[in-house]
DNA sequence: ATAAAAATGTCGCGATGGTGACAATCTCGC
DNA sequence: GCGAGATTGTCACCATCGCGACATTTTTAT
Protein backbone atom coordinates (compact mmCIF):
# COMPACT_ATOMS: atom_id res chain seq x y z
CA UNK A 1 0.00 0.00 0.00
CA UNK A 2 1.43 3.25 -1.12
CA UNK A 3 2.09 6.17 1.27
CA UNK A 4 -0.73 8.23 0.14
CA UNK A 5 -3.34 5.87 0.97
CA UNK A 6 -2.10 5.39 4.37
CA UNK A 7 -2.26 8.98 4.82
CA UNK A 8 -5.92 8.86 3.35
CA UNK A 9 -6.84 6.15 5.79
CA UNK A 10 -4.95 8.00 8.92
CA UNK A 11 -6.99 11.00 8.34
CA UNK A 12 -10.26 9.32 9.43
CA UNK A 13 -10.15 9.67 13.30
CA UNK A 14 -11.67 6.56 13.87
CA UNK A 15 -8.54 4.79 12.35
CA UNK A 16 -6.18 7.37 13.96
CA UNK A 17 -6.81 7.14 17.44
CA UNK A 18 -6.73 3.05 17.21
CA UNK A 19 -3.68 1.15 19.27
CA UNK A 20 -0.89 1.08 16.22
CA UNK A 21 -0.86 -2.72 17.01
CA UNK A 22 -4.53 -3.17 16.33
CA UNK A 23 -4.43 -1.37 13.52
CA UNK A 24 -1.54 -2.98 12.36
CA UNK A 25 -3.20 -6.43 12.80
CA UNK A 26 -6.36 -4.84 10.75
CA UNK A 27 -4.52 -4.00 7.39
CA UNK A 28 -2.38 -7.51 7.65
CA UNK A 29 -5.72 -8.98 7.15
CA UNK A 30 -6.95 -5.97 4.78
CA UNK A 31 -7.33 -6.71 1.20
CA UNK A 32 -7.40 -4.65 -1.81
CA UNK A 33 -10.49 -4.32 -4.09
CA UNK A 34 -10.37 -2.64 -7.15
CA UNK A 35 -14.09 -2.36 -8.40
CA UNK A 36 -15.94 -1.10 -11.68
CA UNK A 37 -18.54 1.47 -11.79
CA UNK A 38 -21.56 0.67 -10.13
CA UNK A 39 -20.30 -2.81 -8.16
CA UNK A 40 -22.48 -4.08 -5.81
CA UNK A 41 -20.31 -4.42 -2.64
CA UNK A 42 -23.27 -5.45 -0.27
CA UNK A 43 -27.40 -5.45 -0.55
CA UNK A 44 -29.97 -4.64 1.53
CA UNK A 45 -30.83 -7.98 4.07
CA UNK A 46 -27.17 -9.83 2.73
CA UNK A 47 -25.60 -11.73 5.44
CA UNK A 48 -22.55 -9.54 6.55
CA UNK A 49 -19.14 -9.79 4.30
CA UNK A 50 -16.85 -8.05 6.57
CA UNK A 51 -15.44 -4.54 7.22
CA UNK A 52 -14.75 -2.04 4.19
CA UNK A 53 -12.49 1.13 3.80
CA UNK A 54 -13.10 3.44 1.17
CA UNK A 55 -9.38 4.31 0.01
CA UNK A 56 -10.25 6.01 -3.91
CA UNK A 57 -13.47 6.63 -5.51
CA UNK A 58 -16.72 6.89 -4.03
CA UNK A 59 -19.27 4.48 -2.39
CA UNK A 60 -23.18 5.12 -1.78
CA UNK A 61 -25.43 3.58 0.72
CA UNK A 62 -29.11 3.10 0.61
CA UNK A 63 -31.71 2.24 2.31
CA UNK A 64 -35.41 1.75 1.49
CA UNK A 65 -38.19 3.63 2.80
CA UNK A 66 -41.48 1.21 3.42
CA UNK A 67 -43.10 2.06 0.75
CA UNK A 68 -39.93 1.19 -1.23
CA UNK A 69 -38.49 4.72 -1.56
CA UNK A 70 -35.08 5.18 -1.87
CA UNK A 71 -33.33 6.90 1.38
CA UNK A 72 -30.70 7.90 3.20
CA UNK A 73 -28.21 7.73 0.61
CA UNK A 74 -25.48 8.15 1.61
CA UNK A 75 -22.14 9.10 0.55
CA UNK A 76 -19.09 7.91 1.43
CA UNK A 77 -15.65 9.45 1.02
CA UNK A 78 -11.95 8.08 1.01
CA UNK A 79 -10.69 7.50 4.54
CA UNK A 80 -13.74 5.79 6.27
CA UNK A 81 -14.70 2.48 6.77
CA UNK A 82 -18.09 1.06 6.98
CA UNK A 83 -20.23 -1.55 7.24
CA UNK A 84 -18.96 -2.23 10.71
CA UNK A 85 -22.26 -2.68 12.05
CA UNK A 86 -23.35 -6.44 10.26
CA UNK A 87 -19.73 -7.57 10.88
CA UNK A 88 -19.99 -6.66 14.69
CA UNK A 89 -23.87 -8.04 15.40
CA UNK A 90 -23.48 -10.58 12.45
CA UNK A 91 -26.90 -9.58 11.54
CA UNK A 92 -28.05 -8.65 7.55
CA UNK A 93 -27.09 -5.65 6.11
CA UNK A 94 -29.65 -3.07 6.58
CA UNK A 95 -28.52 -1.02 3.57
CA UNK A 96 -26.94 -1.59 0.02
CA UNK A 97 -23.73 -0.54 -0.75
CA UNK A 98 -22.74 -0.43 -4.30
CA UNK A 99 -19.49 1.85 -5.93
CA UNK A 100 -20.50 4.75 -7.99
CA UNK A 101 -18.08 5.29 -10.43
CA UNK A 102 -14.23 3.44 -9.99
CA UNK A 103 -13.20 2.51 -6.67
CA UNK A 104 -10.26 1.09 -4.86
CA UNK A 105 -11.42 -0.07 -1.87
CA UNK A 106 -9.50 -2.05 1.65
CA UNK A 107 -11.53 -5.39 2.21
CA UNK A 108 -11.88 -7.29 5.52
CA UNK A 109 -14.05 -10.58 5.19
CA UNK A 110 -15.95 -11.90 8.18
CA UNK A 111 -13.02 -14.91 8.81
CA UNK A 112 -9.79 -12.32 8.55
CA UNK A 113 -11.14 -10.05 10.67
CA UNK A 114 -12.21 -13.06 13.13
CA UNK A 115 -8.84 -13.94 13.12
CA UNK A 116 -7.10 -10.31 13.66
CA UNK A 117 -9.25 -10.51 16.39
CA UNK A 118 -8.77 -13.72 17.84
CA UNK A 119 -5.21 -12.39 18.52
CA UNK A 120 -5.94 -8.97 19.40
CA UNK A 121 -9.62 -9.03 21.27
CA UNK A 122 -10.27 -5.20 22.06
CA UNK A 123 -10.54 -4.94 18.07
CA UNK A 124 -14.19 -5.72 18.85
CA UNK A 125 -14.06 -2.61 21.20
CA UNK A 126 -12.46 -0.86 18.07
CA UNK A 127 -15.47 -2.41 16.14
CA UNK A 128 -17.92 -0.78 18.98
CA UNK A 129 -16.52 2.62 18.84
CA UNK A 130 -17.06 2.79 15.15
CA UNK A 131 -20.72 1.88 15.41
CA UNK A 132 -20.90 4.35 18.41
CA UNK A 133 -19.26 7.13 15.66
CA UNK A 134 -21.89 6.27 13.16
CA UNK A 135 -24.46 6.18 15.78
CA UNK A 136 -24.09 10.08 16.83
CA UNK A 137 -23.85 10.73 13.08
CA UNK A 138 -27.03 9.06 12.61
CA UNK A 139 -28.85 11.15 16.09
CA UNK A 140 -26.60 14.26 14.59
CA UNK A 141 -29.07 13.17 11.27
CA UNK A 142 -32.20 13.30 12.99
CA UNK A 143 -31.62 16.38 14.97
CA UNK A 144 -31.17 18.10 11.94
CA UNK A 145 -33.62 17.07 9.77
CA UNK A 146 -36.81 17.51 11.49
CA UNK A 147 -37.75 20.90 12.05
CA UNK A 148 -35.51 22.25 9.35
CA UNK A 149 -36.78 23.68 6.00
CA UNK A 150 -36.15 22.29 2.58
CA UNK A 151 -33.97 25.11 1.59
CA UNK A 152 -31.30 24.22 4.83
CA UNK A 153 -31.66 20.21 4.17
CA UNK A 154 -30.59 20.80 0.51
CA UNK A 155 -27.14 22.85 1.67
CA UNK A 156 -26.38 20.12 4.53
CA UNK A 157 -26.86 17.48 1.38
CA UNK A 158 -25.09 19.19 -1.24
CA UNK A 159 -22.29 19.49 1.41
CA UNK A 160 -21.70 16.15 2.44
CA UNK A 161 -22.12 14.99 -0.88
CA UNK A 162 -19.11 16.93 -1.99
CA UNK A 163 -15.83 15.70 -2.17
CA UNK A 164 -13.43 17.31 -0.57
CA UNK A 165 -11.29 19.58 -3.03
CA UNK A 166 -14.12 19.66 -5.71
CA UNK A 167 -16.94 21.87 -6.05
CA UNK A 168 -18.53 19.40 -8.35
CA UNK A 169 -21.17 16.84 -6.96
CA UNK A 170 -22.18 14.22 -9.82
CA UNK A 171 -25.90 13.26 -8.66
CA UNK A 172 -29.25 12.39 -10.47
CA UNK A 173 -31.66 14.92 -9.14
CA UNK A 174 -34.33 12.53 -8.39
CA UNK A 175 -31.40 10.85 -6.21
CA UNK A 176 -30.77 14.10 -4.13
CA UNK A 177 -34.34 14.83 -3.92
CA UNK A 178 -34.52 10.96 -1.96
CA UNK A 179 -31.90 12.11 0.09
CA UNK A 180 -33.38 15.27 1.36
CA UNK A 181 -36.89 13.57 1.36
CA UNK A 182 -38.74 15.64 -1.17
CA UNK A 183 -40.10 15.39 -4.07
CA UNK A 184 -38.10 15.93 -7.51
CA UNK A 185 -40.36 18.57 -8.72
CA UNK A 186 -39.83 20.16 -5.54
CA UNK A 187 -35.74 19.72 -5.41
CA UNK A 188 -35.46 20.89 -8.47
CA UNK A 189 -37.36 24.60 -7.32
CA UNK A 190 -34.89 24.83 -4.58
CA UNK A 191 -32.48 24.11 -6.87
CA UNK A 192 -32.92 26.75 -9.12
CA UNK A 193 -33.79 29.20 -6.68
CA UNK A 194 -29.86 28.36 -5.24
CA UNK A 195 -28.84 28.97 -8.90
CA UNK A 196 -30.92 32.19 -9.52
CA UNK A 197 -28.52 33.36 -6.38
CA UNK A 198 -25.28 31.93 -7.71
CA UNK A 199 -24.45 29.96 -5.23
CA UNK A 200 -24.97 26.39 -7.32
CA UNK A 201 -24.94 25.84 -11.04
CA UNK A 202 -26.99 23.06 -12.11
CA UNK A 203 -26.31 20.85 -14.96
CA UNK A 204 -27.27 17.39 -15.96
CA UNK A 205 -26.41 15.03 -13.85
CA UNK A 206 -24.26 17.22 -11.99
CA UNK A 207 -24.50 20.08 -9.62
CA UNK A 208 -21.49 22.20 -9.11
CA UNK A 209 -21.16 24.42 -6.09
CA UNK A 210 -20.02 28.02 -7.27
CA UNK A 211 -20.40 29.84 -3.93
CA UNK A 212 -19.00 27.65 -1.07
CA UNK A 213 -19.23 30.27 1.79
CA UNK A 214 -22.16 31.14 0.13
CA UNK A 215 -23.86 27.72 0.50
CA UNK A 216 -22.56 27.12 3.95
CA UNK A 217 -24.36 30.31 5.13
CA UNK A 218 -27.34 28.76 3.69
CA UNK A 219 -26.95 25.65 5.68
CA UNK A 220 -27.10 27.51 8.81
CA UNK A 221 -29.56 29.41 8.31
CA UNK B 1 -32.74 -8.57 43.20
CA UNK B 2 -36.23 -10.37 43.07
CA UNK B 3 -36.99 -13.09 40.80
CA UNK B 4 -39.77 -10.90 39.32
CA UNK B 5 -36.61 -8.01 38.42
CA UNK B 6 -34.50 -10.48 36.68
CA UNK B 7 -37.88 -12.43 34.53
CA UNK B 8 -37.81 -8.43 33.18
CA UNK B 9 -34.30 -8.34 32.69
CA UNK B 10 -34.58 -11.78 30.46
CA UNK B 11 -37.20 -10.41 28.38
CA UNK B 12 -34.39 -8.01 26.56
CA UNK B 13 -33.23 -9.93 23.76
CA UNK B 14 -29.76 -8.37 24.38
CA UNK B 15 -29.78 -9.00 27.77
CA UNK B 16 -31.10 -12.80 27.64
CA UNK B 17 -28.33 -13.04 24.18
CA UNK B 18 -25.29 -12.38 27.22
CA UNK B 19 -23.07 -14.91 28.04
CA UNK B 20 -24.02 -16.17 31.93
CA UNK B 21 -20.80 -15.29 33.30
CA UNK B 22 -20.44 -11.86 31.64
CA UNK B 23 -24.10 -11.09 32.35
CA UNK B 24 -23.38 -12.14 36.35
CA UNK B 25 -20.29 -10.00 36.35
CA UNK B 26 -22.19 -7.33 35.17
CA UNK B 27 -25.02 -7.62 37.58
CA UNK B 28 -22.69 -7.96 40.84
CA UNK B 29 -21.62 -4.46 39.60
CA UNK B 30 -24.63 -2.86 38.88
CA UNK B 31 -26.59 -1.21 42.19
CA UNK B 32 -30.27 -0.70 42.74
CA UNK B 33 -31.46 3.41 42.33
CA UNK B 34 -34.86 4.30 43.44
CA UNK B 35 -36.00 7.94 41.52
CA UNK B 36 -38.79 9.90 42.06
CA UNK B 37 -40.63 11.38 39.59
CA UNK B 38 -38.83 13.42 36.75
CA UNK B 39 -35.54 12.78 38.13
CA UNK B 40 -32.65 13.71 35.94
CA UNK B 41 -30.26 10.88 35.41
CA UNK B 42 -28.21 12.01 32.77
CA UNK B 43 -28.37 15.18 30.98
CA UNK B 44 -27.49 16.49 27.44
CA UNK B 45 -23.65 17.18 26.93
CA UNK B 46 -22.73 15.79 30.42
CA UNK B 47 -19.65 12.86 30.65
CA UNK B 48 -21.17 9.75 30.85
CA UNK B 49 -22.49 8.23 33.99
CA UNK B 50 -22.57 4.68 33.13
CA UNK B 51 -25.17 2.20 31.88
CA UNK B 52 -28.50 2.09 33.46
CA UNK B 53 -31.34 -0.34 33.01
CA UNK B 54 -35.39 0.08 33.47
CA UNK B 55 -36.77 -2.20 36.52
CA UNK B 56 -39.77 -0.62 36.78
CA UNK B 57 -41.14 2.53 35.62
CA UNK B 58 -40.65 4.42 32.61
CA UNK B 59 -37.87 6.60 31.88
CA UNK B 60 -37.85 9.00 28.93
CA UNK B 61 -35.08 9.77 26.31
CA UNK B 62 -35.26 13.43 24.68
CA UNK B 63 -32.58 14.99 22.63
CA UNK B 64 -32.91 18.69 21.31
CA UNK B 65 -33.38 19.93 17.37
CA UNK B 66 -31.33 23.12 16.21
CA UNK B 67 -33.86 24.96 16.55
CA UNK B 68 -34.27 24.10 20.28
CA UNK B 69 -37.69 22.16 20.16
CA UNK B 70 -37.41 19.08 21.94
CA UNK B 71 -37.31 15.86 19.78
CA UNK B 72 -36.99 11.98 19.57
CA UNK B 73 -38.66 11.36 22.62
CA UNK B 74 -37.67 7.37 23.47
CA UNK B 75 -40.15 6.24 25.94
CA UNK B 76 -37.65 2.96 27.51
CA UNK B 77 -39.64 0.65 29.26
CA UNK B 78 -38.70 -1.77 31.95
CA UNK B 79 -36.12 -4.47 30.70
CA UNK B 80 -34.50 -1.97 28.86
CA UNK B 81 -30.75 -0.70 28.88
CA UNK B 82 -29.73 2.00 27.62
CA UNK B 83 -26.80 5.13 27.87
CA UNK B 84 -24.47 2.85 26.22
CA UNK B 85 -23.40 4.91 23.99
CA UNK B 86 -20.92 7.75 25.90
CA UNK B 87 -20.30 4.47 27.97
CA UNK B 88 -18.60 2.84 25.99
CA UNK B 89 -16.93 5.96 23.98
CA UNK B 90 -16.88 8.04 26.74
CA UNK B 91 -18.07 11.39 24.68
CA UNK B 92 -21.28 13.32 26.15
CA UNK B 93 -24.21 12.31 25.99
CA UNK B 94 -26.44 13.15 23.17
CA UNK B 95 -29.73 13.92 24.75
CA UNK B 96 -30.87 13.97 28.36
CA UNK B 97 -33.08 10.71 30.49
CA UNK B 98 -35.30 11.42 32.79
CA UNK B 99 -37.70 9.09 34.79
CA UNK B 100 -41.30 9.57 34.24
CA UNK B 101 -43.07 8.99 37.22
CA UNK B 102 -40.99 6.81 39.81
CA UNK B 103 -39.01 4.19 38.68
CA UNK B 104 -36.10 2.00 39.92
CA UNK B 105 -33.14 1.35 37.86
CA UNK B 106 -30.36 -0.54 37.73
CA UNK B 107 -27.10 1.35 37.33
CA UNK B 108 -23.53 0.45 36.29
CA UNK B 109 -21.14 3.59 37.27
CA UNK B 110 -18.38 3.67 34.40
CA UNK B 111 -15.47 2.23 37.38
CA UNK B 112 -17.91 -0.81 37.62
CA UNK B 113 -18.41 -1.41 34.26
CA UNK B 114 -14.44 -0.85 34.00
CA UNK B 115 -13.70 -3.12 37.08
CA UNK B 116 -16.22 -5.78 35.41
CA UNK B 117 -14.41 -5.76 31.92
CA UNK B 118 -11.30 -6.00 33.33
CA UNK B 119 -11.98 -9.64 34.65
CA UNK B 120 -14.08 -10.58 31.18
CA UNK B 121 -12.93 -8.10 28.29
CA UNK B 122 -15.75 -9.21 26.11
CA UNK B 123 -17.97 -7.31 28.28
CA UNK B 124 -17.10 -4.43 25.64
CA UNK B 125 -18.00 -6.44 22.90
CA UNK B 126 -21.15 -6.85 24.46
CA UNK B 127 -21.57 -3.24 24.76
CA UNK B 128 -20.85 -2.75 21.14
CA UNK B 129 -23.69 -5.39 20.22
CA UNK B 130 -25.74 -3.04 22.04
CA UNK B 131 -25.05 -0.46 20.39
CA UNK B 132 -25.66 -2.30 17.27
CA UNK B 133 -29.68 -3.23 18.61
CA UNK B 134 -29.86 0.89 19.02
CA UNK B 135 -28.44 1.38 15.73
CA UNK B 136 -30.54 -0.38 13.95
CA UNK B 137 -33.48 0.89 15.76
CA UNK B 138 -32.44 4.13 14.55
CA UNK B 139 -32.12 3.22 11.46
CA UNK B 140 -35.72 1.70 11.50
CA UNK B 141 -36.61 4.94 12.92
CA UNK B 142 -35.49 6.87 9.97
CA UNK B 143 -36.90 4.19 7.42
CA UNK B 144 -40.21 4.70 8.99
CA UNK B 145 -40.36 8.43 9.55
CA UNK B 146 -39.45 9.36 5.80
CA UNK B 147 -42.29 9.77 3.13
CA UNK B 148 -45.04 8.38 6.46
CA UNK B 149 -48.18 10.34 6.35
CA UNK B 150 -48.81 11.74 9.48
CA UNK B 151 -51.44 9.18 10.65
CA UNK B 152 -49.19 6.60 10.43
CA UNK B 153 -46.36 7.83 12.45
CA UNK B 154 -49.12 8.73 15.11
CA UNK B 155 -50.07 5.51 14.95
CA UNK B 156 -47.03 3.81 15.41
CA UNK B 157 -45.69 6.83 18.02
CA UNK B 158 -48.41 5.57 20.18
CA UNK B 159 -47.84 1.89 19.85
CA UNK B 160 -44.11 2.43 20.96
CA UNK B 161 -44.97 4.87 23.55
CA UNK B 162 -47.63 2.78 25.14
CA UNK B 163 -46.85 -0.01 28.36
CA UNK B 164 -47.71 -3.77 27.33
CA UNK B 165 -50.48 -4.93 28.82
CA UNK B 166 -52.00 -1.34 29.36
CA UNK B 167 -53.74 0.70 26.30
CA UNK B 168 -53.11 4.06 28.26
CA UNK B 169 -50.31 6.49 27.74
CA UNK B 170 -49.95 9.33 30.15
CA UNK B 171 -48.56 11.97 27.99
CA UNK B 172 -49.00 15.45 26.98
CA UNK B 173 -50.02 16.50 23.24
CA UNK B 174 -47.38 18.76 22.91
CA UNK B 175 -45.19 15.99 24.09
CA UNK B 176 -46.67 13.68 21.24
CA UNK B 177 -46.84 15.97 18.63
CA UNK B 178 -42.78 17.00 19.30
CA UNK B 179 -42.16 12.84 18.58
CA UNK B 180 -44.05 12.95 15.48
CA UNK B 181 -42.19 15.37 14.88
CA UNK B 182 -45.56 17.68 13.76
CA UNK B 183 -46.94 20.85 15.09
CA UNK B 184 -49.32 20.30 18.38
CA UNK B 185 -52.32 21.76 16.08
CA UNK B 186 -52.07 19.40 14.05
CA UNK B 187 -51.89 16.36 16.04
CA UNK B 188 -55.18 17.55 17.73
CA UNK B 189 -56.68 17.38 14.45
CA UNK B 190 -55.22 13.72 13.98
CA UNK B 191 -56.34 12.59 18.03
CA UNK B 192 -59.82 13.51 16.77
CA UNK B 193 -59.98 11.86 14.10
CA UNK B 194 -58.92 8.88 15.53
CA UNK B 195 -61.12 9.35 18.77
CA UNK B 196 -64.31 9.58 15.99
CA UNK B 197 -63.03 6.27 14.47
CA UNK B 198 -63.56 4.72 18.26
CA UNK B 199 -59.87 3.45 18.24
CA UNK B 200 -58.29 6.02 20.63
CA UNK B 201 -59.92 8.18 23.49
CA UNK B 202 -58.14 11.50 24.37
CA UNK B 203 -58.39 12.82 27.98
CA UNK B 204 -56.80 15.20 29.93
CA UNK B 205 -52.92 14.61 29.67
CA UNK B 206 -53.85 10.99 28.79
CA UNK B 207 -54.72 9.22 25.72
CA UNK B 208 -56.32 5.52 25.84
CA UNK B 209 -56.27 2.70 23.76
CA UNK B 210 -59.85 1.36 22.63
CA UNK B 211 -58.81 -0.53 19.53
CA UNK B 212 -55.26 -1.94 19.62
CA UNK B 213 -55.71 -4.11 16.46
CA UNK B 214 -57.48 -1.28 14.38
CA UNK B 215 -54.14 0.99 15.70
CA UNK B 216 -52.05 -1.32 14.76
CA UNK B 217 -53.83 -1.19 11.16
CA UNK B 218 -53.68 2.07 11.62
CA UNK B 219 -49.80 1.59 11.29
CA UNK B 220 -49.38 -0.67 8.69
CA UNK B 221 -51.53 1.77 6.19
C1' DA C 1 -62.80 27.56 47.49
C1' DT C 2 -60.55 30.19 44.28
C1' DA C 3 -57.23 31.98 41.35
C1' DA C 4 -53.42 31.00 38.43
C1' DA C 5 -51.28 27.98 35.39
C1' DA C 6 -51.30 24.29 32.26
C1' DA C 7 -53.29 21.77 28.67
C1' DT C 8 -56.71 21.04 25.18
C1' DG C 9 -60.13 22.16 21.27
C1' DT C 10 -61.04 24.91 17.09
C1' DC C 11 -60.92 28.15 13.47
C1' DG C 12 -59.05 30.60 9.47
C1' DC C 13 -55.40 32.03 6.65
C1' DG C 14 -51.11 31.92 4.31
C1' DA C 15 -47.41 29.14 2.71
C1' DT C 16 -45.66 25.28 0.73
C1' DG C 17 -45.08 20.59 -0.66
C1' DG C 18 -46.96 16.56 -3.54
C1' DT C 19 -48.78 15.01 -7.85
C1' DG C 20 -49.85 14.49 -12.59
C1' DA C 21 -48.82 16.12 -16.91
C1' DC C 22 -46.01 17.33 -20.55
C1' DA C 23 -42.31 19.63 -23.07
C1' DA C 24 -37.45 20.26 -23.54
C1' DT C 25 -32.91 18.68 -23.21
C1' DC C 26 -29.23 15.50 -22.78
C1' DT C 27 -26.79 10.92 -23.14
C1' DC C 28 -25.68 6.64 -24.99
C1' DG C 29 -25.88 2.63 -27.91
C1' DC C 30 -26.23 1.20 -32.57
C1' DG D 1 -25.78 10.60 -37.11
C1' DC D 2 -29.83 9.27 -34.98
C1' DG D 3 -33.36 7.54 -32.22
C1' DA D 4 -34.71 5.63 -27.72
C1' DG D 5 -34.49 6.34 -23.16
C1' DA D 6 -33.17 9.03 -19.30
C1' DT D 7 -33.16 13.33 -17.06
C1' DT D 8 -34.50 17.95 -16.31
C1' DG D 9 -37.66 22.19 -16.35
C1' DT D 10 -42.28 24.00 -15.48
C1' DC D 11 -46.99 24.50 -14.65
C1' DA D 12 -51.50 24.24 -12.32
C1' DC D 13 -54.22 22.27 -8.81
C1' DC D 14 -55.08 20.17 -4.56
C1' DA D 15 -54.13 18.81 0.07
C1' DT D 16 -52.45 19.91 4.25
C1' DC D 17 -49.33 21.70 7.48
C1' DG D 18 -47.79 25.58 10.47
C1' DC D 19 -49.06 29.45 12.93
C1' DG D 20 -51.55 32.93 15.37
C1' DA D 21 -55.43 33.57 18.01
C1' DC D 22 -58.63 32.61 21.38
C1' DA D 23 -62.09 30.01 24.11
C1' DT D 24 -62.61 26.12 27.07
C1' DT D 25 -61.41 22.69 30.27
C1' DT D 26 -58.51 20.60 33.80
C1' DT D 27 -55.07 20.68 37.24
C1' DT D 28 -52.41 22.70 40.85
C1' DA D 29 -51.14 25.94 44.39
C1' DT D 30 -52.49 28.89 48.04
Amino acid sequence: MHQADIDTLMADPWFAAMAIGRRDGLLREARTEVLAAGARIYGLGDPPNGLWAVVEGQVRLKGLSVNGAELLALIVRPGTWFGELSTLDGLPRPHEATSFGPARLLHVPMPAFARAAALQPELYRDLGLLVCAHQRTALRFIANSIGQSIRVRLAVALLRASVAGDGSVTIRQDELAAIVGIARQTLNRHLKTLEREGIVEVAYGRIRILDLAGLQAVATE
